[in-house]
DNA sequence: AATCCGGGGAG
DNA sequence: CTCCCAGGATT
């Protein structure tokens, strides 16, 4: 029935014949649209009256219907849209690119008072890239995938160091730099510089695949699907705000589990939400098992400090600040490999003083247990004899480039103190 | 195409 | 507790 009301045929009917400066087609998403689409009736005025009972029924996703869908998502938006810090009036490319790079795995919640404090102290990629990494990484602590904030620090270094004014202002420039892949280019391209380029982030890939009913959205292959949509339902000029649109359509009212489809402005195009299955879109990729693994940590207080160690090593925390540690090994008690970490890093065996609560975290498919053994060294040993261990004082740790783990590892021996700054 | 990078929110 | 979510780099 809905290939006979042409629904899902795109290129039906073409552009050319519906001049974007024509509006009359605002019936067509109307509350009743979705009830007159599954009546027989309209199935009977397919023919030669098909045109004229599309533009009163309304849901298709060739050109015509797409123009006013997108009048309502952008009206939807202009009413809706939530007060955020990066949503100003003018857009500065770098500022764009900060919130778009701290948005990625992140909700809006989280990211906020991060960038706040971020756009504080680097007001301009140029002061970020005069400052150092680990104060970078300081300002990211607790945020999570430190690499988005070193590669993004390099990036600033990048630009700097090439002597341009400022970032690429094309997408082949920005997807040149660290940490800027398709996604973000594209958000910074239509963000910034209110250009027609697909800024495709989860949100978005669930919106438009309930749209046309794409089930591998999130693959390789229904990302070129979802980008068409994204191409097919754009404004002429008002890049900046569809852009955003569909994405605060996912945060706020195409959500994951439970869409509001009443109240979404693209209810009248939307395949899924018509056949009333928004929620069987995308089809989810098959997640793997998650592995439960266990890491052991030494604790050793100083003189009002901790002995802390810069993490120089690719892959987990690479640039942050940490105890010293080690996965536990199969077999292996965690208390040892805590004495394995402290021995790989000043020699010695400290000895026990106690353990800590262990503390749990999630990577990805791998479920963490921190085990924190707490140790005294002789007082003979000294931090420089170790290059990658230092003392941190505990007021410092506040502002310590440490994982959320370590600290509240570290929270939990130190108390409030060793808080960070950035958030709870 | 699969895997790895940390967190947090919802239920 | 469990389940769910998500860009970019690497291989």
């Amino acid at each position: 029935m809905l290939r006979l009301l042409g629904i899902g045929v795109r290129g039906l009917e073409p552009r050319a014949s519906w001049p974007p400066s024509r509006h009359s087609t605002k019936l067509s998403y109307t509350p009743l649209a979705r009830g007159i689409i599954l009546h027989p009736m309209v199935i009977s005025t397919s023919g030669s009256a098909a045109k004229h009972a599309q533009s009163r029924s309304g849901p298709t996703n060739s050109e015509r219907p797409s123009r006013s869908a997108t009048a309502a998502l952008l009206a939807w938006f202009r009413a809706s849209r939530r007060p955020l810090p990066w949503r100003t009036a003018w857009r500065d490319p770098y500022r764009v690119l900060v919130s778009e790079v701290m948005l990625q795995q992140t909700q809006v919640a989280a990211a906020v008072p991060y960038y706040l404090r971020w756009v504080e102290r680097f007001p301009t990629l140029e002061a970020l890239a005069a400052a150092d990494e680990a104060e970078a990484l300081a300002l990211w602590s607790g945020l999570g995938y430190y690499g988005r904030a070193r590669r993004l620090h390099a990036a600033a270094r990048a630009v700097v160091a090439s002597g341009s004014p400022g970032l690429p202002a094309d997408l082949a420039g920005l997807r040149a730099l660290p940490g800027i892949g398709p996604y973000t280019a594209g958000a910074v391209m239509a963000l910034a510089h209110n250009q027609r380029a697909p800024a495709i982030d989860g949100n978005v890939i669930r919106v438009l695949s309930r749209v046309d009913a794409l089930e591998e959205g999130g693959k390789a292959a229904g990302l070129r699907s979802v980008e068409a949509a994204w191409l097919r339902l754009a404004p002429r000029r008002a890049m900046r705000h569809y852009a955003e649109a569909l994405m605060e359509l996912g945060a706020t009212v195409c959500s994951p589990t439970g869409p509001d489809c009443g109240r979404c402005p693209l209810k009248v195009v939307c395949l899924a939400g018509i056949r009333g299955n928004a929620t069987a879109y995308p089809v989810p990729s098959k997640r793997p098992a998650v592995t439960a693994v266990a890491h052991a940590c030494a604790l050793v207080r100083g003189d009002d400090a901790v002995l802390l160690v810069r993490q120089t090593e690719a892959g987990l925390w690479q640039g942050m600040l940490e105890m010293p540690r080690a996965e536990v090994q199969a077999a292996e008690a965690p208390q040892d490999a805590a004495v394995r970490a402290l021995l790989a890093v000043t020699g010695l065996r400290g000895d026990l003083i106690r353990a800590w609560p262990t503390v749990r975290h999630s990577v990805t498919r791998y479920r963490v247990t921190l085990h924190p053994f707490e140790f005294s060294l002789p007082d003979r040993w000294r931090a420089s004899d170790a290059l990658e261990a230092q003392w941190v004082r505990v007021s410092s740790l506040a502002s310590a480039p440490l994982p959320a783990a370590q600290r509240r590892a570290l929270v939990s021996a130190f108390g409030s103190a060793a808080r960070g700054a950035n958030a709870g």
